[in-house]
DNA sequence: TAGTGGTCTAGACCACCCT
DNA sequence: GGGTGGTCTAGACCACTAC
């Protein structure tokens, strides 16, 4: 029994205040109660509260105004904001309000090509396991995702690789790396032949390209990502948030 | 003489640590002094340091492993990865390495259109002060962008304002009002007959579209923006860090 | 003037990695 | 075991806003 620590407080103290906003206890717009007040109510020390303030001012949920108080932002309220918006597109299909469905189109093992090679920093005898996945919003297409990671990082043959879980959960499963950071490269593109396997827009069509590198801890090339992402479908939305 | 405070100590402790990455008197890969250390050295509490090494963290400059120490991020070195990557054109042209220059089409007020209206949430009564920019990167096209601002907001007349300094300054220099945060939403988008003004590329060229708002403090819109961003001049780079 | 958020300190204890 | 980062506390003082 007992307080039981599954988890650091900070980490408890934004689960509940993220609830309470979602919930409307802390309505939009409205203010906050102030950090002293919420520290003797939660239990915990003033600091605590504002690292946990911090992250949501800086994922926009709230707004902070010194001398005033913080204030519920309610304009954002349907953007996944989190770090990682990115790179999860099942939460994010969720987080538009729409129910994501995985269609996995191949998991293969083979040689890299000479562009994987380099973005994972592999010799061409490494092997890398090939999956290629279509992520629907409530059954529209919505992104093609292509993904390469390194034979020898995964304990699995690739038949066995399951192709519906988020990268990073792949990743604590079958592997001890974890994703630590991704650098992300955003380019325009139009449809072609290649991806009528994928969506049904005529060729010409814009689509969004997201290239995507994760790395681990050790800075290690993790696993090389190319998506197709149609926005017509899904909102490429993102906060930036400066104090 | 004396101290003079006229930053916070923690952003000032960050233009240190900053500098010594750029200099490399830490090196690119190398490990950095303990969080300890550091706090002695520079005269301030070990929490004000961890407050500016999370920053660098999350900025994904510095790779931070418990029980082991902090490392120099030797991948990130061009990429300008602060927040407001996305606004501020000119900053983000430099830290590609190359040289920004900014042409002003036209900076004229006038009333609104539906889906400026509707972004900004003023009235068609409001004027706003439209202008529209070409940044270059090394005098190649990089960026076309088309901002609105209510004309109330700024304290001058149109053919006053200045074209060439960032959003953000130009509100901390013509009005009251800052910018908080900001709204992105990315799209994909093809070249058009309208864009020739600004591109050389032929019509169906895919380009990034960039659809902003930005806010105040007080959550009100403040400018709306619409920016064609050519990737194969300019790479549009960003830096997820969960750690 | 009272109350709010903003900044900073000193120090405790824990979890983890290395050797 | 010794050193590192991770977590959390208690409390001080400042800057600002609203009343």
């Amino acid at each position: 029994m007992g307080v039981q620590r599954p988890k650091p407080i900070a980490d408890q103290v934004y689960d509940i205040l993220r609830q309470r906003i979602r919930d409307r206890k802390y309505p939009p717009g409205g203010r906050m109660p102030a950090e002293s007040d919420l520290a003797q109510t939660l239990g915990v020390s003033r600091a605590t509260v504002r690292t946990v303030l911090a992250r949501l001012s800086n994922e926009g949920f709230v707004i902070r105004r010194q001398g005033d108080g913080t204030y519920v932002n309610e304009r954002i309220q349907d953007v996944d904001t989190r770090y990682g918006g990115l790179w999860d597109f099942s939460r994010l299909i969720r987080a538009s309000g729409y129910t994501p469905t995985i269609a996995v189109d191949s998991i293969i093992e083979r040689p890299p090509r000479p562009i994987e090679q380099e973005a994972l920093q592999i010799s061409e005898h490494i092997n890398v396991i090939s999956m290629l996945r279509l992520f629907r919003a409530d059954d529209k297409p919505a992104i093609w995702a292509h993904n390469l990671i390194p034979a020898h990082l995964i304990s699995l043959a690739a038949a066995d690789v399951r192709g519906d879980m988020p990268i990073h959960q792949l990743f604590r499963s079958y592997c001890e790396c974890e994703i630590s950071y991704a650098i992300t490269d955003v380019e325009a593109t139009v449809m072609t032949e290649d991806l009528k396997r994928a969506f049904a827009h005529p060729i010409g069509f814009p689509l969004i390209k997201l290239r995507e590198v994760f790395f681990s801890k050790e800075n290690d090339p993790l696993v090389f990502g190319q998506s197709y992402f149609d926005h017509s479908v899904l909102k490429l939305r993102m906060v930036q948030a400066w104090g």
